[in-house]
Parts: structure tokens; sequence; C-alpha cells
DNA sequence: AGGGTCACG
DNA sequence: ACGTACGTGACCCTT
């Protein structure tokens, strides 16, 4: 049976440019548009098996419906020319892979799909029409089958007639009535002013179309019979509008739209031309012709390496001097735990392969002397990852001066893709083989052969070789050579130092708390039961909507994609309808305590040293922020007692020994204070007043003694939203009130402090002139998105250009504290030792006879790290565990 | 794999 | 028309 799929290609760009993040090119291109609508169609094609296939588009501005209704999809946005651009690329692209395409001046892509359908239907073909419009559906029939898109254009829903009834309970032609009577704004059909979907359905269940509506008006009453007689003709012109026309004269056959897969001389090239190598590989295709576009699929990269052992060992270790870059294999996520693979020394005449294997012998004596000499320079990619593998196999390193990753991520932080493999293509070097194709994923994992090993890990090495020049090249352009290498690439050194110590967690007194919580919520699961008549999984928001909302009948406060919402706002507002809510909140928060905080922190004490060892990541935040993993220590609880006490676990590693912590109080809203300096700010802070106070009384007009505990809340919800770009849609759920009182108060925020409401305006301004947003040592953070037509992705980067420059500014502000810290211990030659940031805070374990200094030399350190035009302020704390150190 | 929820700054 | 406060990571459930 022959299958045709006719796609709405105007539809279909459209939906896939607002549903994927902007993606360009190395040529600069925008190509999201077309990257999201080809997966859509690899995807319809895997699925459905066409015999044929065709694109439509929309021809032109005018239509013959603008015959009959000039302003026919008028009060349209203009198109995005990041999107305008897409349509050549998409034309071109369709043609590269052998998929017929079609358009016809005067008529929309609608009427070609809807004659072309009728055609084929006759000739016995059954159709598959792809759209994103529910107007398709009046097309639907016994043998033509509508695919709506869903979530952007990743899911494709299809409908027939039977399920199209079951949706509206319409036969597909009444769609046209249905649009009659309700409209559709996008395209500026009128429809009957005040008649929405709802009723629209009601009128055609019960008369069935809008000329039966029109001629038994009499039946009706009240403001909808008005409504209706008012504006008859409009809803007759609008079912005119809505009527696709489907006896376009064509001249294009269905022979002409079959499809035998892709064009095998074509696609390759056409997919490269664009950059879409995961596409060439899904299909593969090989894109060699659109090699001269600078993209190659087969590496071309001849690296020559040696492969190390007894024999040769002795030459090796002569070469060692001149190596460049270091390239240690791991295998593992956490790199505490992981195994080493092989190791590779490049210089740019050699490359030189270790089997690990052979470090355990005698005859690396002179391996190990190079790696831990820090007069040797080491350089690679994600060294700190290569020094903990390292130093778990008992190999101690030193001398780091340059980390690719590290450079990539200053470059540009918001990149998710900074694999090896990933610059080599930024930077236009042979591209690597596919990390899968060698080691296989998931279970499959393997080590391949050493040949197979030895060539590909020489490989990465001598890419990573050829990388370094450019970025620092780049680093250069981009004013970041002393942030690079006087604060990233030394703290990248002092975080894993940090690391390897860990910090002690007294396993009893966490296995006790865990024992006090299960009998808790061992006890609140029974009450739940018992209250709700019947068991369930609490810890399935599906479930437990199912519970409350169904079987209980509690109100419904607001809804997620999937269903019910759940979550502990909700639950608040539930709580004084049904006992059973409180129950829920006591068990979610246990729960939460017990999994994650008791039994995930159990799992994380490393047999060995029975610490955590938590692995930061320099290189994830886009703000220049360390993140922490395995396991996190950065959100370990404080807010609520409960779960504060976890922190009694995380003890000292020696005996008479104290925690020490210091925290900067403010940094963010000084930091602001600094960069946007603000008058009334800056006072604030001389005058080291309470901030969300003196904010309040400023705000509010008052006297220090009137301000009362809400005004105070409200003044600190302000400046939390001022930290983060305020928005006030954002103020109004934060602080519970509408968004006319929330835009209010940013109002008289702004008012008293002018040169924040400047700096605001004034940073957007700057971002969408450079592109770019930067913080008091220039690291930079791009936007591209400041300048997009979408309302929601302008916002949200208007938001970030206004947040990142006081983020990152305190970040960098605590990782030169960390550098300053580091250097003061070991000058010192203080036993005291750093162990862990938690973004505003540093947490120490000190030795009795250093506590005295720890506690003036911590803060005042750390408020001299860097120096504002007010006070930075480090309040320092201790005691024998962090609890106390509070 | 992705969504919901919740812990932190 | 759209649906949002900024930055993270871990756990659980569902697909």
């Amino acid at each position: 049976m022959d299958k045709l799929i006719l796609i709405d290609g105007n539809s279909i760009i459209y939906r896939a440019f607002f549903a994927m993040p902007p993606l360009t090119n190395t040529k600069g291109w925008h190509t999201n548009a077309v990257y999201g609508f080809t997966n859509m169609l690899l995807r319809i094609i895997e699925d459905h098996k066409p015999t044929h296939m065709m694109v439509a588009f929309d021809a032109g501005k005018i239509t013959f419906r603008h015959e009959s209704y000039k302003e026919y999809k008028g009060g349209r946005n203009k198109t995005p020319h990041e999107l305008s651009e897409q349509f050549p690329l998409l034309k071109e692209l369709l043609q590269g892979l052998g998929i017929a395409q079609y358009e016809l001046s005067g008529y929309e892509a609608d009427d070609i799909i809807g004659t072309i359908s009728k055609e084929a239907e006759q000739a016995g073909q059954e159709v598959l029409v792809i759209s994103g419009d529910k107007d398709m559906f009046q097309l639907a029939s016994e043998h033509v089958e509508i695919g709506l898109t869903r979530k952007g254009v990743t899911e494709i829903e299809i409908y027939n007639p039977e399920q199209i009834h079951e949706r509206y309970g319409l036969k597909p032609h009444q769609i046209t009535d249905l649009k009659g009577l309700m409209g559709d704004t996008s395209d500026n059909i009128p429809g009957v002013p005040g008649v929405g979907e709802k009723t629209a359905l009601k009128l055609l269940h019960q008369f069935g179309s809008v000329e039966d509506v029109l001629a038994n008006i009499h039946e009706l009453k009240g403001k909808m019979k008005e409504k209706i007689e008012t504006h008859a003709d409009d809803a007759v012109l609008s079912k005119k509008l809505a009527t696709i026309y489907r006896e376009v004269v064509l001249d294009k056959t269905l022979d002409e739209m079959v499809f035998n897969g892709f064009n095998p001389d074509t696609s390759g090239p056409a997919l490269a031309k664009l950059e879409f190598k995961s596409m060439l590989e899904r299909l593969s295709l090989s894109g060699e012709a659109g090699l001269e576009d600078g993209i190659a699929k087969q590496p071309t990269l001849n690296v020559e390496v040696t492969v190390i052992n007894e024999d040769n060992i002795k030459e090796f270790i002569s070469r060692l001097p001149q190596v460049k870059v270091l390239h240690v294999e791991t295998y593992g996520e956490n790199p505490h735990r992981a195994e080493i693979i092989g190791v590779v020394f490049s210089s740019e005449e050699h490359h030189d392969y270790v089997p690990f294997d052979l470090f355990k012998t005698d005859h690396a004596a002179p391996i190990l002397n190079w790696l831990q000499d820090p007069a040797y320079p080491k350089r690679g990619y994600d060294l700190h990852r290569m020094d903990l593998a390292l130093h778990w196999h008992e190999i101690p390193f030193a001398g780091v001066t340059f980390d690719v990753q590290l450079a990539a991520y200053l470059l540009d932080p918001t990149e998710s893709n900074q694999t090896i493999s990933a610059l080599a293509a930024k930077y236009g070097l042979s591209s690597l083989v596919v990390e899968e194709d060698i080691f296989g994923k998931g279970a499959k994992y393997k080590v391949p052969e050493i040949e197979v090993l030895s060539n590909h890990l020489a490989r990465k090495s001598a890419t990573v070789l050829s990388i370094i020049p450019k970025q620092e090249e780049e680093l250069e352009k981009n004013e970041m050579k002393s942030l690079f290498h006087d604060l990233e690439m030394p703290l990248s050194r002092i975080l894993a130092d940090m690391e390897k110590q860990g910090i002690e967690v007294y396993t009893k007194d966490l296995q006790e708390l865990g024992k006090e919580f299960e009998s808790q919520i061992h006890q609140l699961e029974e009450d739940i039961y018992r209250i709700a008549d019947g068991k369930f999984n609490i810890n399935s928001p599906k479930q437990l909507g199912e519970i409350l909302f169904v079987k209980l009948g509690l109100p419904v406060v607001k809804k997620t994609k999937t269903g019910f919402s759940t979550d502990a706002e909700v639950l608040e507002k539930l709580a004084p309808y049904h006992e059973i809510v409180q129950h829920i909140l006591q068990y979610r928060t246990l729960a939460k305590l017990q999994s994650t905080y008791v039994e995930g922190l159990l799992k994380e004490i490393s047999p060995k040293t029975g610490k955590v060892h938590t692995y930061y990541r320099q290189t994830i935040a886009a703000t220049g922020r360390l993140s922490s993993q395995f396991p996190n220590l950065q959100n370990i609880p404080i807010r609520l007692e409960e779960g504060r006490k976890i922190r009694k676990v995380f003890v000292p590693s020696e005996s008479g020994w104290s925690i020490l912590a210091a925290d900067y109080s403010q940094i963010e809203l000084r930091v602001l204070a600094h960069i946007s300096n603000d008058e009334r700010l800056i006072e604030a802070f001389l005058q080291d007043m309470d901030i969300h106070t003196k904010t309040a009384m400023d705000v509010f007009g008052v006297k220090p003694e009137e301000v009362d505990s809400n005004m105070r809340r409200s003044a600190k919800a302000v400046n939390f939203g001022i930290v983060y770009g305020i928005s006030d849609y954002g103020l109004s759920q934060n602080l519970n009130i509408t968004r006319k009182e929330a835009s209010q108060f940013i109002e008289q925020y702004f008012a008293i402090f002018q040169g924040v409401k400047q700096y605001m305006s004034d940073i957007v301004k700057e971002a969408k002139e450079n592109g770019y947003v930067t913080t008091l040592l220039g690291r930079r953070r791009y936007l591209p998105e400041i300048n997009a037509s979408n309302f929601n992705l302008r916002s949200f980067a208007e938001r970030m250009a206004m947040n990142t420059p006081i983020q990152g500014t305190a970040a960098d502000i605590i990782k030169l504290a960390m550098v300053h810290m580091d250097k003061a211990l070991s000058d010192k030659q203080l036993k005291s030792r750093m162990l862990l940031q938690v973004h505003d805070e540093l947490v120490f374990e000190v030795p009795e006879d250093e506590l005295e200094l720890m506690k003036v030399l911590v803060p005042e350190i750390m408020s001299k790290a860097l120096q504002l035009v007010v006070p930075l302020n480090a309040e320092v704390s201790f005691g024998s565990n962090w609890y106390e150190a509070k």
C-alpha cells in the first residue's frame, strides 16, 4: 500500500524555531529551525516508512483569501530574521535529501496539502498530513490521518476522524464551522466576538453548522443571540477563510513525490553544509563533498604513536622534558573512583602511549618524578580530573599550567558540549572518532585493543596540543589571560587539594539520625494510609494527585504538564481543607532528608578514608560559580531545624580540632552597590545597616522602628528580585501579591535606588550591543537571545544580563579569597585546611592552637579579596561540627 | 531520559 | 499569544 506523507512546511519550521534553542554553525548561520525540522522528518520517516513524500510551503504574502478579507493574517508579528533566513536553507536541504517540495503563488500550504491529499486518497493511497495547525483536522477521513506536533516538534500525535470526534464531538468538516464561530487570532480570523471554543462546540453539537446556527437563531436567547445576530456575516466569512481549498490546479503529480530513501549522492553534502554532524552519523552518510566548507567527518589527522614497553622506555624517558601535553584517560563519572585506562605524553614530534600497568613497575620512577615535579608544566584537557584519578592510584601530581577545558569554559561558559571533539570542530581541526565507537556505551563499555586505544588517545592528545595556541590567542583577545592564569588555573589545583582532603562524616550519628527519621516516616505513612483509606506510593506525584484531587476531591490549585501539581506551595494552600495534607508535607520533608542526606551521604563515604570527597566542577555554572557533585556539599540543609541537624555529622578529621566557617554577608547586594554605584545602596552598606530593613525604610518611607516584619519581608523579596533581574511577575509570585502591586513595589524601589535602575537598563543595553556581559574580573557570558524577537527568550536573556555580573562577580571574589587563603596557609605553614566552598562561605578544619589566628585571618583575607566601594564583611564562627559553626 | 520535587546560595 | 524570578544537583517515579 502506498503511503504519502504531506508536511506543512511553514507550520513545522515555525514551531521548530520556537521549540529549539538558538543554534548557529561555525559560519554563524542560524540553523535551529532547520535542525528541528529535520529531526522531525527523520523520525516520521522511520516511524511511517512512506513511499511518497512532499513538503508544501506558503508562497508569498497574498493569497486568494485576501480577496474576500484583506486583513487575513494581519496583525501578525513580522517573522524574525533568524527564522526567515532559514527558509532557503531548509529548501536547499530538502532538495539535497531528495524530498519533493511545492509552493504555488496565491495559495497556502494548507490548500496544496488539501488538494493533494484528496487526489492521493482517490488514487488509493494512505495519507498522513503533518502540521502544527488543528485546521488540518478538516482534511481527515478514512484514508487521511492528521499528525499534530506536540511539545515543539519532537512528538507527533496522530488523529483519525474517530479521535477528532472524541476530542471535539465533531466530524472533520465541522472544524471549519468551529473556526467560523470562535475565530482564530493567529490568522486574524474574527469569528463571533465572545464566542470561544466551549460556546462554539455547544452550538455545533446542538445545530451542526454555522448556517444551521444562523437558521435557528430564534432558539437562542440573551446576549449570545444578540452577538451572533450582529456578527452573522463575520461567522460566515470566518468559516470561508478557515476552509481549506481542495481544488487547486496543480502542476505536480504523485509520481513526482515518490520517496525511495535519501539521495545517496547529495544528502551527505547537504547535511555537512549545515554542519549537522550527528545526523550525518545517524544516516551513516559521509559529508565528503561538503568538506570544502571545512567540515570533515572522517578523521584525517594522522598521528604516529609509540606504545611504550620495558624495552623502549629509556628512549621515552629521554623525551619527557619536551612533553607539551599530558592525557590521562579515565573511566567513570566520579574522578575519585575513576579507573585509569591509559596515558599519553605528547610533544609536537612524538606521541607516546604508556599502558597504565607500566606505572606500577620500577621502570616508571622517572615518569612519576616528571608527574610530581611542578617545574615540568602540565597542559591538557581536564587536569583536575587527572589529578584526582592519579591521586587515588597513589601517584602524586603537580605543576598544572594550562587546562584546555577550563580555557574553553572561560571562552564560553554556556557551551554545554566542551568535549575535545567539539573544540576540534570549533577550531576547524580534524575531527575525532566518536568515543562510543571506540569504547561502546553503557553496559557495552569495553576497552579496545591497544592499537585502537593508543591511536585514539594519541589523536585526542594531539588535538589538545593544537587547541592550546588557539585558545591562548583567544584568551588574549578577550582580555582573560589573568583571569585564567592567575585565578582559575591556580584554583583548579586548590580545589583538587580540598577534595582529596575530604571532610569527615561521623557515620554512627548519621545512622542514628537515619533511624529517627525512619520511625517518623513509618508513622507518617501509616497515618496517611489510614486517612486516605488505602495504600499508595506517596512518592509518586501521579498517585498522590489521584488521592488528593480525585478521591478526596480537594481543589486543584495548579497543574503541571503531566497532571496535578502537588508541590509544597500547592500543599500549603490545601492544608486547611484536609488533615492529610500536613502529614504529606511532613512526610516529604523527612523522606527528602532520609533519601538524599542520610542514605545518599552514607553511600558517598569513602571506605578508604571514612570521609566524603566531593568533586567541585569549575566548568559548569554559566555565571562562574562552582558546582559540587558526588555528593553535592553545597546544598546541605540549614533552613529548617530538622534538616540542619544533618550538619552535626560533618566533623573535624582530627581530635581536638574545630570546624570553622566564614561567610560573606550580603555579598551580592554589596557587589551591586559597587557596580551600580548607587548612592543610597552604598550609604546603607557604609553604615553597615541591615539591608532589608534599610530598603523597607526607604521604599515605604518610614522610620527604622516603624519597619514591621511584613515590610522587611517584602523588602527582602525585592532585594532578591533585584539581584535576579527583576520582573513584576516573579515578585508577585514570590510575595503572593498581584502583578500590579509587584509592579508598584518595583517602581517605588527604583525611585529610591536610581543608580540601580540605571545599572539595570545600562547592562541590558550593553548586552544588546556587545552580545555579552562581564564580571569585574572580566569573566564573560554571551547572551545570544538578548535580541530575540520572542518575548520569553529575550526576557530571560535580559534577566541573565542583570544577574550574571552580580552573581559572577561574587563568584570571582570568593575564588580570589580561596587563592589568597591557600597561599596564606602555606606561607604561614599552618596545619589548618580549607575543606569546602558554598558560594559565599568557606569551611575549614582548624587545630586548637591555630583557632585564634584563623578566626582573624580568614575573615581578613575574605574581606580584602577585592577592593570595592563598600566594605566586604565576612562573619566567622566555629564549633565541634558544621552545625555548631553557625 | 525527562519531569516533578526539593535541598542549597 | 507565549509563561518567568538567578544559579546549581540528587532523588524518585514514569516512560
